[in-house]
DNA sequence: GTATAAATGATATATAATAACATGACAAGA
DNA sequence: TCTTGTCATGTTATTATATATCATTTATAC
């Protein structure tokens, strides 16, 4: 993110390492002006889902949290994780039941996510504050919106190129 | 569904007890049409969420059908489930692990809901084939999307209008 | 009627998430 | 310095959600 990137850490090719330090500072900054504790765990959890590039279950950080030197127990990651998304640096995947670390964190956004269901790759993009004909329809019926989840599942550019690996 | 509803199964008042049977009627209907097996399990299944018209999760469902008589263990209910979700008779609702009758089946689409944060009553708002920011970042992206998911949560007008119960 | 495929029964286990309570770190104020 | 309050972490246990596997039965096709 350091150079900031002209796609949005999608599926294309970029510099991994350059990205995950340049993420990290970004969330330490942010959390020196706002006030927020990134203890050591919550900054191992958003490094961790950083370098991964991918959506990763709790029990998975779980795991290589302990390789780490961290607890173990399920809430020494939901805790961490929880915090991560409460202030937007990561986000969760329902369809996953599955977190990956946010592509554009300081900005107010209501992120669209694709899921290859090949190699579980996420890449955000960017949604509308409320989508066409749901917003309509939720006008219709009186409905308030107060949150969106929108994912798509399918296969990205790089497994299409290569059905078999 | 009888009476071709002007509203798609959403959150206003109507006749339930015909809307049950209707559709239960038109799944038949259809499952004779395709040569689908709705067989007591799956037909008690979709009648149940059917009756209860709200997202109802696996286990909540295995009560249910424990009280009717039918086996209790987790694959019943799963596979009755996967069969009915396959065939466009239920979906799941991702983001609470849960399952809904489908307000409109037959008609091939793209589902998009809107689920009370407070009551969990879920509507059914049709959504186009692929939509439009997400659409433009997966061409942008060569993404090819399969499936998409799209839920919105927020507070039904029932709930609205009476803020404490 | 027999072969085949589809569905069910049953047991076990994997995965995801939370409850509850004790402990530790640290800063603000008496 | 001591105490108190807050936030974070450690730890144990439990609840909730979902799948794997294999045996058995039932339906349908031939």
């Amino acid at each position: 993110m350091t150079s900031s990137p002209a796609t949005p850490l999608g599926f294309e090719a970029h510099d991994h390492a350059a990205c995950v330090s340049g993420a990290l500072e970004a969330a330490e900054a942010r959390c020196a002006a706002d006030g927020l504790r990134l203890t050591p765990v919550r900054r191992k959890v958003l490094e961790l889902l950083l370098r991964e590039h991918r959506a990763l279950g709790a029990y998975a950080i779980l795991d290589l949290l302990r390789d780490a030197g961290f607890g173990s127990q399920p809430p020494v990651a939901y805790r961490a994780l929880d915090f991560l998304a409460e202030h937007g640096f990561v986000h969760k995947i329902e369809r996953l039941n599955a977190f990956v670390a946010c592509a554009h964190p300081n900005e107010r956004h209501s992120p669209a996510f694709m899921i290859c269901r090949l190699c579980d790759a996420v890449a955000e993009a960017q949604s509308g504050p409320t989508r066409g004909a749901l917003g309509a329809a939720a006008q219709a019926a009186g409905f308030e919106i107060e949150k969106t989840v929108l994912e798509a599942e399918g296969v990205c550019p790089a497994c299409k190129d290569k059905p078999r690996v």
